[in-house]
DNA sequence: ACTGGATCCTGACTGC
DNA sequence: TGCAGTCAGGATCCAG
């Protein structure tokens, strides 16, 4: 279940071994993603360019050729990983890109959730970027920011974190990991999280993704990184997967509770 | 405008 | 052991 700090190791991984890289071509073995993947226009731009480096926003990844850019989105089962040309692509492995080296880049994603979209050449103006947030980790994205943007606002806190809108990358893990590290309760009104409580969140939100970030992202199931291992951020969550276990902090009870349709572990003692 | 729920999909797990 | 049912979850879509 890839959230932001999955998203973003994995674009760390795939820079660091594919930017600059020549594309010979592309296979796509199973087409029916989220949505279709555009195999004409594909077959069109991926061979002979490059790839020129790897972008994330939100949790897309933005593969920049020199002939435009492609959209990966991994969905909730979906993982990348370099793999040698003579390595037969097991079920669900659906699309591979083909570099000059022999490397071939390959999506696997079981629940095809996930997404292989062509933007072109402005990716920011495409409809599933265009309306998205700010990046948590930059500056734009602040207590008062946030505090503006919850104004009014009835749903759950949780639920708003986890809007795309307000701000971007966080999953149900981290949006549990940051409101129990800033103490909030997850079904407190957005519009009753005061100013000092969106500070708290939003440092503890910034926290919460840098520390997973520098760990490779959380393996709770199915996520692997590039080169085929597990994250470790697993080992520091301080919530999410521990319902009836003590609080780290207070040493109450965690409770699991049901969300906006998702499930919600938390601390009734120091979450309020 | 806002809210909560349904939806897409498959694998892992639970209970009988 | 086998089978049916439930759950997981990102983002979109829809009804109220």
């Amino acid at each position: 279940m890839p959230e932001l700090p999955e998203v973003e190791a994995t674009r760390r991984a795939l820079a660091a071994r594919l930017a600059g890289v020549p594309l010979a071509g592309m296979e796509v073995r199973e087409r029916r993603l989220r949505w279709d993947v555009p195999v004409e226009v594909l077959s069109g731009a991926v061979p002979e360019s490059t790839l020129v480096r790897v972008e994330r926003r939100a949790k897309y990844l933005l593969l920049r050729l020199s002939t435009g850019t492609i959209l990966v989105h991994l969905g909730m089962s979906g993982s990348l990983r370099v793999v040698d040309e003579r390595q037969v692509p097991g079920p669900h492995e659906h699309v591979d890109w083909i570099f000059s080296s022999g490397a071939r880049l390959r999506l696997r994603d079981p629940r095809r959730f996930g997404a292989v979209l062509w933007a072109g050449e402005h990716p920011e103006q495409h409809r599933l970027l265009r309306h998205l947030g700010p990046e948590p980790l930059e500056p734009s994205f602040s207590g008062a920011y946030l505090h503006g943007r919850l104004r009014g606002r009835r749903a759950a806190i949780k639920s708003l974190l986890m809007d795309a809108r307000i701000v971007v990358g966080v999953g149900n893990i981290y949006a549990a990991e940051a409101l129990h590290q800033a103490g909030v309760h997850p079904g407190r009104a957005g519009g009753r999280v005061g100013r000092h409580r969106a500070e708290r969140l939003v440092d503890a939100v910034r926290t919460v993704l840098a520390r997973a970030i520098e760990s490779g992202g959380t393996t709770f199931r199915d996520y692997r990184g590039v080169g085929g291992e597990r994250g470790a951020y697993a080992d520091a969550l301080a919530v999410y997967g521990r319902q009836g276990a003590p609080c780290l902090r207070c040493r109450g009870t965690l409770r699991l509770a049901r969300i906006g349709a998702r499930s919600t572990v938390y601390c009734p003692r120091c979450q309020r």
